[in-house]
DNA sequence: CGAGTTTGACCCGCGC
DNA sequence: GCGCGGGTCAAACTCG
């Protein structure tokens, strides 16, 4: 129901969702709705006209003959009475008043029918209109990402990210364990959170994830093992009993209540959440049979124009072209955030979050694995406010000279596959030189993202890589 | 009548 | 052990 309102005219008219759309239920009659039958709230209208033009009037043909009728009799009748010719000519004003308001009556059947013909083919207008834009998209998506493949494979530029990354590897083992914490997320935990203290100040990717990274205490309690010398299969071990689900948490600037991503989502439940003004509200995917999928949404405490939307599990059912088309890039952006550290089984997933923090071109995602729930956070807000610099940043990065790698070439199809398919055989590989491309996949990201409309289909699909990688690499490690 | 929403109750983990 | 808060359940309700 909530998927369904999120396509509305004034939606789609404006190319973006807007809040409480629950207008049209004002603005559209329900005999407009395409989920009932249109046709026939319009013969239920023209039945009771019909009863209406029985007593008073005729149907539609022969209403001002059978009206001339009638006049004719009343006035013979009242003739024989003796009446003035003053009196009658007050009648046979007032019969033309009769058969003008009658006339008015049936343009005004008239009118409403068409009026109401005009909705349904609205309704069908903007639903091919919906197609459309989701088809534009899936195709925006992949063409971004055939030419990042065509950009891509250069050896030299391999070998020098390969060394960046190496770098950056090892800058991070030398890190201690509870500087973790990237410092995109401290940034973050400055300006969106005010009291550290209390949770859910600004969504609860925040309160569980980026609290849990700069608090110690709460670290130590989820994640004893991590930042002690404890080996990586024990990590894994622990990591696999603890984590529940991966999840990807999208801030982007919406007015809608809930981003379209073209899953159908049903509400399951609403809180408020402490210390924030706004509830949260939880969603389950209605999409397949039994979708694990949940998604939370809830809008930012300190900026009610932030929808912060948070997905979790992974889907069990193919996806609306939408999503689909959208899954290229968001692999490849789920590839680079989170197989890069995991191989290196010294520091397990800690580090990756100060690894993606370290990428100066990669300020739009960061990723938090110090909690239960790893959860990469999008934050989408700033590439709408500083449209230029980001843009300029973008095209500079997307340029031939920047390359977009085997993320996107050999891991993009297995993960592709492995997300649509779902738990299929191709987890995500380990290659070992994907930061190499964080500045090209972030920056394609971050272009695409542009739409708001993306972003709640990128995190969907993270999330469900995010959590066939964690999955994989602890059962691997368990084996 | 079925699907979705609302909302209070309940469960569970965590901190004190 | 107790209280708090997040997350979920499920009955009641709404809507098409
Ligand atoms: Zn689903």
């Amino acid at each position: 129901m909530a998927e369904g309102r999120l396509f509305t005219g004034k939606e789609l008219i404006n190319g973006n969702p807007i809040l409480n759309c629950g207008e049209d239920e004002h603005v559209y009659p329900a005999g407009s709705s395409i989920d009932g039958n249109p046709m026939v709230k319009e013969m239920d209208f023209f039945a009771a006209d019909n009863n209406f033009s029985k007593e008073k009037v005729c149907a539609d043909d022969g209403v001002v003959h059978d009206l001339e009728l009638n006049t004719r009799l009343n006035l013979s009748t009242n003739t024989s009475g003796g009446k003035s010719n003053v009196d009658d000519h007050e009648r046979r004003t007032s019969y033309n008043d009769i058969i003008g308001n009658k006339r008015k009556v049936h343009e005004l059947i008239h009118v409403q029918s068409e009026l109401k013909q005009m909705h349904v083919e609205n309704k069908r207008l903007r639903d091919m209109l919906n197609q459309m834009n989701n088809n534009y998209n899936g195709l925006k998506m992949h063409l971004a990402t055939l030419m990042q493949i065509r950009n891509a494979k250069t050896e030299k530029d391999h070998e020098m990210i390969n060394a960046a990354v190496k770098e950056k590897n090892h800058a991070v083992a030398d890190e201690p364990s509870q500087n973790f914490c990237s410092s995109k997320e401290i940034i973050q935990m400055g300006l969106d959170k005010s009291d550290v203290g209390d949770s859910a100040t600004t969504g609860r990717e925040k309160s569980l994830d980026d609290h849990q990274a700069i608090i110690p205490g709460r670290v130590a309690n989820k994640f004893p093992k991590f930042g002690t010398s404890m080996d990586f299969d024990q990590h894994s071990e622990t990591v696999s009993s603890l984590i529940r689900k991966a999840r990807v948490s999208v801030r982007a600037r919406s007015d809608a209540y809930m981003i379209s991503d073209g899953c159908h989502w049903r509400k399951y439940g609403q809180k408020m959440a402490k210390g924030s003004p706004f509830p949260r509200a939880y969603y389950r995917c209605t999409m397949g049979s039994s979708c694990p999928v949940r998604k939370q949404v809830q809008r930012c405490a300190e900026d009610r124009s932030i929808l912060i939307t948070t997905y979790e599990g992974c889907h069990n059912h193919p996806l609306p072209p939408a999503a689909e088309a959208m899954v290229s890039t968001t692999s490849a952006v789920a590839s680079m955030l989170l197989s890069g550290p995991m191989p290196s089984a010294d520091h397990a997933l800690m580090n990756s979050s100060s690894i993606l923090s370290r990428n100066s071109a990669l300020n739009f995602a960061t990723l938090s694995t110090s909690a239960p729930f790893p959860t990469i956070t999008l934050d989408l807000t700033q590439s709408h406010n500083s449209s230029d610099q980001f843009q300029r940043e973008t095209r500079g990065v997307i340029s031939p000279n920047t390359l977009f790698p085997q993320v996107f070439g050999q891991s993009l199809h297995n993960q592709y596959s492995n997300y649509l398919g779902l738990h299929g055989s191709q987890g995500m590989q380990a290659a070992p030189n994907r930061m190499q491309n964080a500045d090209a996949v972030s920056s394609a990201t971050a272009a695409i993202t542009a739409n708001p409309n993306f972003t709640a289909a990128l995190a969907a699909a993270i999330a469900s890589i995010i959590d066939n990688t964690i999955t994989r690499n602890s059962t691997d490690n368990n084996a």
